[in-house]
DNA sequence: CCGAAAACCGACGTTACTTCA
DNA sequence: TTTGAAGTAACGTCGGTTTTC
C-alpha cells in the first residue's frame, strides 16, 4: 500500500503552532522515494553535493531534503549498530559470567580438599617420625577417597615434583616438605578473583570498539 | 605565507507530527 | 474513542574543516 501524503489529508486538523513551510508541505515520502533513497543509502551513506542535487532532482524534493534524510538515515543506522553490539556484547558477556560461576565452584572444591590435605599434614607431623608419616599420609589418601580426584590433576610443570601427578609423588614416597609444595601448588590454583579481573587475565574487554562502557553498565 | 571571517557539513538532540496496537 | 509508544521529516546548535579575503 502506498503511503499517504500529509498534504493529501484534508480531514486532519493541522496544528498551527509552527509556521516553517517545510512541515506542512509533505509529512511522509512515497515509497518510491524511500525506495531510491534507501538503494542510494546503501551504495554510499554519505552523498557528494552533485550527486545530492542529481537524487533531489530525481525524487523532486528540496537537496535539503535529502540531505536531511541521509543525516536520519545514518542516525537510525548507528543506533541499530549499537543495539546489535548491547546484544552481542550481552551474550558473551552472561557466557562469560557462566564459566566464572562454575570456576568458582572448583575452586570451592579445590579448597576443600586443601583444607584435607592440611589437616592430614598436621596429623602426621605431630608424629616426629618421617617413615610413619608417610604411611599414615598414604592410608589417609586411600581412606579420603581422594586419591582418584586429586592424582587425575596434572600439576604446573614449575619444578620437577610439581610437574607430576599427586599419584606419582605417592609412589616415590614424598616427604611433608614436597608435600607442603604440593599443597601450595593447589592452593595457587584455587586461587580466584573476581570476575573482572578472571576476564581481564584474556584480553576480554579490551576490545576496541568502547567496551568499557558496557563493563561499566553490567558491574 | 598567515590569520581571521565566512561558508559548509555532519553529528546530535529535539520537536511536531503520523501511525498503529 | 482514547492513549501511549514508535517512527519520521525537519530543525537548531555545536564543532570541525575548507574556502575566501
Amino acid at each position: 500500500m502506498e503511503r499517504e501524503d500529509y498534504s493529501q489529508v484534508s480531514k486532519k486538523k493541522r496544528s498551527n503552532k509552527n509556521n516553517n513551510m517545510d512541515r506542512n508541505h509533505q509529512r511522509r515520502f512515497s515509497d518510491e522515494q524511500i525506495r531510491l533513497l534507501e538503494s542510494m543509502f546503501e551504495s554510499e551513506t554519505k552523498l557528494e553535493p552533485r550527486k545530492k542535487v542529481q537524487l533531489a532532482r530525481e525524487l523532486g524534493l528540496q537537496p535539503r531534503q535529502v540531505a536531511i534524510w541521509f543525516q536520519n538515515r545514518r542516525a537510525r543506522w548507528k543506533s541499530k549498530q549499537i543495539e546489535q553490539d548491547f546484544t552481542t556484547l550481552r551474550a558473551q558477556y552472561e557466557s562469560l559470567a557462566s564459566q566464572f560461576e562454575s570456576l568458582k565452584q572448583e575452586k570451592q572444591s579445590l579448597i576443600l580438599q586443601l583444607e584435607k590435605l592440611n589437616e592430614l599434614l598436621g596429623s602426621s607431623s605431630t608424629c616426629g617420625n618421617v617413615t610413619n608419616s608417610k604411611s599414615e599420609v598414604k592410608d589417609s589418601f586411600l581412606q579420603e577417597g581422594l586419591e582418584n580426584d586429586i592424582g587425575a590433576m596434572q600439576l604446573q610443570p614449575r619444578d620437577d615434583n610439581t610437574n607430576k601427578n599427586v599419584g606419582e609423588l605417592k609412589q616415590e614416597g614424598i616427604g611433608s616438605y614436597e608435600l607442603q609444595n604440593t599443597i601450595q601448588e593447589l592452593g595457587d590454583r584455587a586461587s580466584l578473583g573476581s570476575l573482572e579481573t578472571w576476564c581481564r587475565s584474556f584480553d576480554v574487554f579490551d576490545q576496541p570498539r568502547g567496551c568499557s562502557q558496557w563493563l561499566n553498565f553490567w558491574s
